[in-house]
DNA sequence: GCCCTTATTGATACAATATATCATTTCGAT
DNA sequence: ATCGAAATGATATATTGTATCAATAAGGGC
Protein backbone atom coordinates (compact mmCIF):
# COMPACT_ATOMS: atom_id res chain seq x y z
CA UNK A 1 0.00 0.00 0.00
CA UNK A 2 2.92 2.50 0.21
CA UNK A 3 3.39 2.21 -3.45
CA UNK A 4 4.60 5.68 -5.30
CA UNK A 5 2.62 5.29 -8.22
CA UNK A 6 -1.45 6.33 -7.49
CA UNK A 7 -3.93 3.39 -6.26
CA UNK A 8 -5.76 1.77 -9.07
CA UNK A 9 -9.18 0.24 -7.94
CA UNK A 10 -7.69 -2.20 -10.73
CA UNK A 11 -9.70 -5.68 -12.00
CA UNK A 12 -12.80 -3.89 -10.16
CA UNK A 13 -14.79 -3.67 -13.71
CA UNK A 14 -18.12 -5.64 -13.78
CA UNK A 15 -17.35 -8.75 -15.56
CA UNK A 16 -14.39 -9.87 -17.09
CA UNK A 17 -16.09 -13.00 -18.03
CA UNK A 18 -19.08 -11.33 -20.30
CA UNK A 19 -16.42 -9.79 -22.06
CA UNK A 20 -14.67 -12.64 -23.10
CA UNK A 21 -18.08 -13.52 -24.42
CA UNK A 22 -18.55 -11.17 -25.80
CA UNK A 23 -15.72 -11.42 -27.54
CA UNK A 24 -16.18 -14.65 -29.15
CA UNK A 25 -19.26 -13.13 -30.68
CA UNK A 26 -16.70 -10.28 -31.97
CA UNK A 27 -14.59 -13.61 -33.71
CA UNK A 28 -17.84 -14.31 -35.61
CA UNK A 29 -18.65 -10.40 -36.32
CA UNK A 30 -15.22 -9.75 -37.99
CA UNK A 31 -15.44 -12.73 -40.10
CA UNK A 32 -18.68 -11.64 -41.42
CA UNK A 33 -17.61 -7.96 -41.94
CA UNK A 34 -14.48 -9.29 -43.73
CA UNK A 35 -12.17 -8.63 -40.88
CA UNK A 36 -9.72 -10.08 -39.09
CA UNK A 37 -9.19 -11.32 -35.50
CA UNK A 38 -5.51 -11.03 -35.17
CA UNK A 39 -2.61 -11.88 -32.48
CA UNK A 40 -2.04 -8.04 -31.93
CA UNK A 41 -5.64 -7.08 -31.46
CA UNK A 42 -6.27 -9.95 -29.04
CA UNK A 43 -3.51 -8.66 -27.04
CA UNK A 44 -4.57 -5.13 -27.05
CA UNK A 45 -7.86 -6.18 -25.49
CA UNK A 46 -6.37 -8.91 -22.99
CA UNK A 47 -3.89 -5.95 -21.75
CA UNK A 48 -7.11 -3.93 -21.53
CA UNK A 49 -9.25 -6.46 -19.88
CA UNK A 50 -6.08 -7.39 -17.11
CA UNK A 51 -5.26 -4.40 -16.50
CA UNK A 52 -9.28 -2.91 -15.73
CA UNK A 53 -8.76 0.49 -16.71
CA UNK A 54 -7.76 3.12 -18.68
CA UNK A 55 -4.28 2.73 -20.25
CA UNK A 56 -2.67 5.33 -22.40
CA UNK A 57 -1.36 4.10 -25.75
CA UNK A 58 1.94 4.05 -24.80
CA UNK A 59 1.70 2.21 -21.18
CA UNK A 60 -0.40 -0.58 -23.31
CA UNK A 61 2.64 -0.88 -25.75
CA UNK A 62 5.36 -1.35 -22.73
CA UNK A 63 2.93 -4.10 -21.26
CA UNK A 64 2.42 -5.71 -25.23
CA UNK A 65 6.34 -5.39 -25.68
CA UNK A 66 6.89 -7.89 -22.20
CA UNK A 67 5.23 -10.73 -24.88
CA UNK A 68 6.51 -9.48 -28.00
CA UNK A 69 9.19 -7.36 -28.24
CA UNK A 70 8.61 -6.29 -31.57
CA UNK A 71 5.31 -4.17 -31.32
CA UNK A 72 5.33 -0.76 -32.29
CA UNK A 73 3.55 2.43 -31.55
CA UNK A 74 1.87 2.39 -35.07
CA UNK A 75 0.65 -1.25 -34.39
CA UNK A 76 -1.00 -0.21 -30.93
CA UNK A 77 -2.52 2.34 -32.51
CA UNK A 78 -3.87 0.51 -35.28
CA UNK A 79 -5.44 -2.43 -33.28
CA UNK A 80 -6.97 0.38 -30.97
CA UNK A 81 -8.66 2.17 -33.92
CA UNK A 82 -9.98 -1.71 -35.15
CA UNK A 83 -11.72 -2.12 -31.79
CA UNK A 84 -12.63 2.08 -31.11
CA UNK A 85 -14.58 1.54 -35.20
CA UNK A 86 -16.08 -1.33 -33.55
CA UNK A 87 -17.36 0.05 -30.59
CA UNK A 88 -15.30 -1.80 -27.84
CA UNK A 89 -12.91 0.31 -26.71
CA UNK A 90 -13.77 4.01 -26.09
CA UNK A 91 -11.03 6.72 -26.14
CA UNK A 92 -10.71 8.97 -23.32
CA UNK A 93 -9.73 12.40 -24.99
CA UNK A 94 -9.21 14.18 -21.04
CA UNK A 95 -6.82 11.22 -20.30
CA UNK A 96 -5.24 10.99 -23.51
CA UNK A 97 -6.02 7.07 -22.52
CA UNK A 98 -8.10 4.06 -23.74
CA UNK A 99 -10.38 1.88 -21.97
CA UNK A 100 -12.88 -1.10 -22.59
CA UNK A 101 -16.45 -0.38 -23.46
CA UNK A 102 -18.41 -1.81 -20.87
CA UNK A 103 -21.48 -2.92 -23.14
CA UNK A 104 -19.95 -3.61 -26.56
CA UNK A 105 -23.23 -5.27 -27.69
CA UNK A 106 -24.06 -2.36 -29.70
CA UNK A 107 -22.70 1.00 -30.22
CA UNK A 108 -23.75 4.06 -28.50
CA UNK A 109 -23.46 7.01 -27.41
CA UNK A 110 -21.99 6.88 -23.52
CA UNK A 111 -20.58 8.82 -20.71
CA UNK A 112 -17.68 8.52 -18.80
CA UNK A 113 -17.26 9.37 -15.28
CA UNK A 114 -13.77 9.56 -14.45
CA UNK A 115 -12.16 10.06 -10.45
CA UNK A 116 -9.63 12.18 -10.54
CA UNK A 117 -8.63 10.49 -6.91
CA UNK A 118 -8.07 6.53 -7.87
CA UNK A 119 -8.05 7.14 -11.79
CA UNK A 120 -11.12 5.04 -11.88
CA UNK A 121 -13.74 5.31 -15.14
CA UNK A 122 -17.32 4.52 -14.59
CA UNK A 123 -19.34 4.29 -18.45
CA UNK A 124 -22.65 5.12 -18.77
CA UNK A 125 -25.25 5.02 -20.78
CA UNK A 126 -27.86 7.44 -19.18
CA UNK A 127 -31.30 8.52 -21.70
CA UNK A 128 -31.60 11.48 -19.79
CA UNK A 129 -27.78 13.19 -20.95
CA UNK A 130 -28.36 12.02 -24.41
CA UNK A 131 -31.36 13.44 -24.83
CA UNK A 132 -30.77 16.68 -23.84
CA UNK A 133 -27.67 16.54 -25.80
CA UNK A 134 -29.96 15.78 -28.60
CA UNK A 135 -31.89 18.23 -27.74
CA UNK A 136 -29.86 21.24 -27.80
CA UNK A 137 -28.41 20.01 -31.14
CA UNK A 138 -31.64 20.68 -32.57
CA UNK A 139 -32.01 24.03 -30.89
CA UNK A 140 -28.85 24.73 -32.42
CA UNK A 141 -30.11 23.51 -36.01
CA UNK A 142 -27.08 20.88 -35.34
CA UNK A 143 -27.78 17.05 -36.59
CA UNK A 144 -25.02 15.09 -34.33
CA UNK A 145 -23.53 12.10 -34.96
CA UNK A 146 -20.70 11.98 -32.03
CA UNK A 147 -21.60 12.41 -28.69
CA UNK A 148 -18.15 13.16 -26.25
CA UNK A 149 -18.85 13.17 -22.54
CA UNK A 150 -16.35 13.07 -19.88
CA UNK A 151 -17.16 14.36 -16.25
CA UNK A 152 -14.37 14.55 -13.94
CA UNK A 153 -14.92 14.41 -10.20
CA UNK A 154 -14.41 12.52 -7.01
CA UNK A 155 -16.18 9.05 -6.89
CA UNK A 156 -18.16 7.50 -3.63
CA UNK A 157 -15.61 5.79 -2.33
CA UNK A 158 -12.92 8.13 -2.49
CA UNK A 159 -14.81 10.85 -0.98
CA UNK A 160 -15.63 8.04 1.90
CA UNK A 161 -11.94 7.86 2.83
CA UNK A 162 -11.71 11.44 3.48
CA UNK A 163 -9.70 12.90 -0.13
CA UNK A 164 -12.65 15.18 -0.86
CA UNK A 165 -10.63 17.75 -2.54
CA UNK A 166 -12.57 21.47 -2.47
CA UNK A 167 -15.90 20.29 -3.89
CA UNK A 168 -16.80 23.68 -3.30
CA UNK A 169 -16.55 25.15 -6.61
CA UNK A 170 -19.05 25.36 -9.72
CA UNK A 171 -18.42 22.32 -12.58
CA UNK A 172 -16.56 24.09 -15.13
CA UNK A 173 -15.66 23.09 -18.92
CA UNK B 1 -15.06 29.23 -53.25
CA UNK B 2 -13.11 26.65 -55.15
CA UNK B 3 -10.64 26.62 -52.32
CA UNK B 4 -8.97 23.13 -51.05
CA UNK B 5 -8.63 24.22 -46.98
CA UNK B 6 -12.16 23.63 -45.37
CA UNK B 7 -14.32 26.57 -45.08
CA UNK B 8 -14.65 28.28 -42.22
CA UNK B 9 -17.17 30.87 -41.21
CA UNK B 10 -14.69 32.89 -39.83
CA UNK B 11 -15.80 36.13 -37.82
CA UNK B 12 -18.82 35.00 -37.78
CA UNK B 13 -18.94 34.81 -33.75
CA UNK B 14 -21.13 37.15 -31.33
CA UNK B 15 -19.82 40.03 -30.11
CA UNK B 16 -15.54 40.76 -30.81
CA UNK B 17 -16.49 44.03 -29.33
CA UNK B 18 -18.14 42.94 -25.99
CA UNK B 19 -15.23 40.24 -25.79
CA UNK B 20 -12.92 43.18 -25.87
CA UNK B 21 -15.09 45.25 -23.36
CA UNK B 22 -14.89 41.67 -21.12
CA UNK B 23 -11.22 42.07 -21.94
CA UNK B 24 -10.81 45.32 -19.95
CA UNK B 25 -12.82 43.88 -16.84
CA UNK B 26 -10.01 41.00 -16.98
CA UNK B 27 -7.49 44.20 -16.99
CA UNK B 28 -8.81 45.09 -13.45
CA UNK B 29 -9.67 41.47 -12.42
CA UNK B 30 -6.61 40.80 -12.76
CA UNK B 31 -4.63 43.07 -10.91
CA UNK B 32 -6.66 42.18 -8.03
CA UNK B 33 -6.02 38.51 -7.97
CA UNK B 34 -2.14 39.45 -8.21
CA UNK B 35 -1.59 38.21 -11.66
CA UNK B 36 -0.08 40.20 -14.98
CA UNK B 37 -1.98 41.05 -18.24
CA UNK B 38 1.30 40.94 -20.33
CA UNK B 39 1.95 41.10 -23.91
CA UNK B 40 1.85 37.99 -24.52
CA UNK B 41 -1.21 36.57 -23.27
CA UNK B 42 -3.19 39.90 -24.88
CA UNK B 43 -1.34 38.49 -28.00
CA UNK B 44 -2.56 35.31 -27.91
CA UNK B 45 -6.28 36.46 -27.28
CA UNK B 46 -6.22 38.97 -29.93
CA UNK B 47 -5.32 35.87 -31.94
CA UNK B 48 -8.31 33.73 -31.22
CA UNK B 49 -10.16 37.09 -31.49
CA UNK B 50 -9.10 37.67 -34.87
CA UNK B 51 -9.40 33.94 -36.37
CA UNK B 52 -13.41 33.87 -34.51
CA UNK B 53 -12.85 30.13 -34.03
CA UNK B 54 -10.79 27.29 -32.74
CA UNK B 55 -6.91 26.95 -33.16
CA UNK B 56 -4.52 24.67 -32.13
CA UNK B 57 -1.80 25.69 -30.12
CA UNK B 58 1.06 25.52 -32.85
CA UNK B 59 -1.12 27.39 -35.18
CA UNK B 60 -1.52 30.00 -32.58
CA UNK B 61 2.13 30.20 -32.28
CA UNK B 62 2.56 30.30 -36.26
CA UNK B 63 0.81 33.91 -35.69
CA UNK B 64 2.43 35.17 -33.09
CA UNK B 65 5.56 34.55 -34.91
CA UNK B 66 4.70 37.18 -37.27
CA UNK B 67 4.35 39.68 -35.16
CA UNK B 68 6.99 38.27 -32.42
CA UNK B 69 9.53 35.52 -33.55
CA UNK B 70 10.65 34.80 -30.04
CA UNK B 71 7.72 33.24 -29.19
CA UNK B 72 8.00 29.84 -28.52
CA UNK B 73 5.90 26.83 -27.31
CA UNK B 74 5.81 27.13 -23.83
CA UNK B 75 4.52 30.69 -23.79
CA UNK B 76 1.75 30.06 -26.24
CA UNK B 77 0.93 27.37 -23.74
CA UNK B 78 1.62 29.11 -20.54
CA UNK B 79 -0.45 31.91 -21.95
CA UNK B 80 -3.58 29.66 -22.86
CA UNK B 81 -3.16 27.26 -19.60
CA UNK B 82 -3.65 31.15 -17.80
CA UNK B 83 -6.35 32.13 -20.07
CA UNK B 84 -7.69 29.13 -19.63
CA UNK B 85 -7.91 29.42 -15.90
CA UNK B 86 -9.01 33.01 -16.22
CA UNK B 87 -12.16 31.21 -17.85
CA UNK B 88 -11.56 33.06 -21.29
CA UNK B 89 -10.37 30.43 -23.62
CA UNK B 90 -12.10 26.41 -23.64
CA UNK B 91 -9.84 23.77 -25.04
CA UNK B 92 -11.03 21.53 -27.53
CA UNK B 93 -10.24 18.14 -26.58
CA UNK B 94 -11.85 16.21 -29.78
CA UNK B 95 -10.00 18.40 -31.94
CA UNK B 96 -6.77 19.45 -29.81
CA UNK B 97 -7.36 23.20 -30.21
CA UNK B 98 -8.25 26.24 -28.62
CA UNK B 99 -11.50 29.16 -28.60
CA UNK B 100 -12.40 31.67 -27.04
CA UNK B 101 -15.10 31.27 -24.72
CA UNK B 102 -17.79 33.43 -25.82
CA UNK B 103 -19.67 34.22 -22.12
CA UNK B 104 -16.13 34.76 -19.81
CA UNK B 105 -17.85 36.62 -17.42
CA UNK B 106 -18.39 33.96 -15.36
CA UNK B 107 -16.79 30.06 -15.15
CA UNK B 108 -19.54 28.14 -16.54
CA UNK B 109 -19.82 24.30 -17.42
CA UNK B 110 -20.26 24.39 -21.07
CA UNK B 111 -21.18 22.44 -24.20
CA UNK B 112 -19.32 22.81 -27.52
CA UNK B 113 -21.07 21.69 -30.59
CA UNK B 114 -18.75 21.48 -33.54
CA UNK B 115 -19.39 21.14 -37.33
CA UNK B 116 -17.03 18.63 -38.73
CA UNK B 117 -18.08 20.61 -42.27
CA UNK B 118 -17.32 23.76 -41.61
CA UNK B 119 -15.20 23.53 -38.30
CA UNK B 120 -17.75 25.72 -37.14
CA UNK B 121 -17.55 25.83 -32.71
CA UNK B 122 -20.82 27.24 -31.37
CA UNK B 123 -20.66 27.15 -27.42
CA UNK B 124 -24.00 26.76 -25.18
CA UNK B 125 -24.82 26.86 -21.65
CA UNK B 126 -27.76 24.34 -21.66
CA UNK B 127 -29.24 23.68 -17.98
CA UNK B 128 -30.94 20.55 -19.40
CA UNK B 129 -27.91 18.88 -20.12
CA UNK B 130 -25.94 20.09 -17.15
CA UNK B 131 -28.61 18.83 -15.13
CA UNK B 132 -28.57 15.79 -16.72
CA UNK B 133 -24.80 15.67 -16.22
CA UNK B 134 -25.08 16.26 -12.47
CA UNK B 135 -28.19 14.02 -11.86
CA UNK B 136 -25.77 10.96 -13.39
CA UNK B 137 -23.13 11.87 -11.58
CA UNK B 138 -25.69 11.48 -8.10
CA UNK B 139 -26.61 8.37 -9.20
CA UNK B 140 -23.08 7.28 -9.42
CA UNK B 141 -22.06 8.22 -6.43
CA UNK B 142 -19.77 11.27 -7.75
CA UNK B 143 -19.22 14.33 -6.98
CA UNK B 144 -18.20 16.32 -10.40
CA UNK B 145 -16.34 19.44 -10.89
CA UNK B 146 -15.37 19.13 -14.62
CA UNK B 147 -17.58 18.88 -17.59
CA UNK B 148 -16.33 18.04 -20.84
CA UNK B 149 -19.20 17.77 -23.41
CA UNK B 150 -18.60 18.00 -26.93
CA UNK B 151 -20.77 17.39 -29.52
CA UNK B 152 -19.71 16.73 -33.14
CA UNK B 153 -22.45 16.99 -36.36
CA UNK B 154 -23.03 19.22 -38.82
CA UNK B 155 -25.00 22.33 -38.63
CA UNK B 156 -28.20 23.78 -40.34
CA UNK B 157 -25.66 25.90 -43.08
CA UNK B 158 -23.31 23.02 -43.74
CA UNK B 159 -26.79 20.68 -44.73
CA UNK B 160 -28.39 23.24 -46.21
CA UNK B 161 -25.84 23.61 -48.97
CA UNK B 162 -26.23 19.81 -49.67
CA UNK B 163 -22.88 18.70 -47.19
CA UNK B 164 -25.30 15.98 -45.08
CA UNK B 165 -22.88 13.01 -45.32
CA UNK B 166 -24.43 10.04 -43.86
CA UNK B 167 -26.62 11.32 -41.01
CA UNK B 168 -28.61 8.13 -40.57
CA UNK B 169 -26.18 6.49 -38.29
CA UNK B 170 -26.81 6.84 -34.24
CA UNK B 171 -24.79 8.95 -32.42
CA UNK B 172 -21.75 7.26 -30.97
CA UNK B 173 -18.43 7.90 -28.67
C1' DG C 1 -2.69 -29.19 -47.50
C1' DC C 2 -1.80 -25.54 -51.16
C1' DC C 3 -2.41 -21.36 -53.65
C1' DC C 4 -4.19 -16.85 -54.06
C1' DT C 5 -5.84 -12.46 -52.59
C1' DT C 6 -5.81 -9.06 -49.39
C1' DA C 7 -5.77 -7.39 -44.74
C1' DT C 8 -2.45 -6.73 -41.48
C1' DT C 9 2.04 -6.27 -39.54
C1' DG C 10 7.12 -4.84 -38.91
C1' DA C 11 10.32 -1.48 -39.27
C1' DT C 12 11.55 2.96 -39.67
C1' DA C 13 11.01 7.53 -39.81
C1' DC C 14 8.62 11.44 -38.74
C1' DA C 15 4.81 14.81 -37.39
C1' DA C 16 2.18 16.96 -33.88
C1' DT C 17 1.29 18.07 -29.26
C1' DA C 18 2.90 19.32 -24.71
C1' DT C 19 6.12 20.05 -20.74
C1' DA C 20 10.69 20.79 -17.90
C1' DT C 21 14.37 23.67 -16.59
C1' DC C 22 16.77 27.71 -15.52
C1' DA C 23 18.91 32.05 -16.35
C1' DT C 24 17.06 36.55 -17.51
C1' DT C 25 13.72 40.09 -17.78
C1' DT C 26 9.67 42.63 -16.51
C1' DC C 27 6.25 44.39 -13.56
C1' DG C 28 4.57 46.49 -9.63
C1' DA C 29 5.14 47.73 -4.95
C1' DT C 30 7.90 49.82 -1.31
C1' DA D 1 16.09 53.14 -7.02
C1' DT D 2 15.60 48.80 -5.13
C1' DC D 3 13.51 44.54 -4.20
C1' DG D 4 10.79 40.28 -4.83
C1' DA D 5 7.39 37.82 -7.31
C1' DA D 6 5.76 36.69 -11.74
C1' DA D 7 6.51 35.94 -16.34
C1' DT D 8 9.38 35.18 -20.38
C1' DG D 9 13.19 33.41 -23.55
C1' DA D 10 15.80 29.82 -24.89
C1' DT D 11 16.66 25.25 -25.14
C1' DA D 12 15.86 20.68 -24.64
C1' DT D 13 12.96 16.95 -24.18
C1' DA D 14 8.78 14.20 -23.30
C1' DT D 15 4.49 12.49 -24.97
C1' DT D 16 1.20 11.32 -28.36
C1' DG D 17 -0.02 10.01 -32.95
C1' DT D 18 0.89 9.01 -38.42
C1' DA D 19 3.01 7.92 -42.97
C1' DT D 20 5.22 4.70 -45.83
C1' DC D 21 6.23 0.46 -47.89
C1' DA D 22 8.13 -4.01 -48.10
C1' DA D 23 7.24 -8.41 -45.80
C1' DT D 24 3.97 -11.44 -43.57
C1' DA D 25 0.08 -13.95 -42.24
C1' DA D 26 -4.93 -14.88 -42.23
C1' DG D 27 -8.78 -16.75 -44.35
C1' DG D 28 -11.34 -18.59 -48.51
C1' DG D 29 -11.55 -21.66 -52.51
C1' DC D 30 -9.54 -25.65 -54.41
ZN1 LIG E 1 -19.25 1.76 -24.42
ZN1 LIG F 1 -12.12 7.50 -6.75
ZN1 LIG G 1 -17.32 29.43 -22.06
ZN1 LIG H 1 -21.03 23.62 -40.80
Amino acid sequence: MSDTVPMRRAAQRPDAESQLRALERLETECRVRGCRLTRQRRAVLRALLAEGGALSAYELLERLRRVDSRCTPAGVYRALEFWMTAGVVHRLQSTRSFILCEHPEAPHPGQLLICRECGQVIEAEDKGVVAAAIRLGERLGFVLDRHLVELTGVCGPCRAQGRAGDSGRSPTT
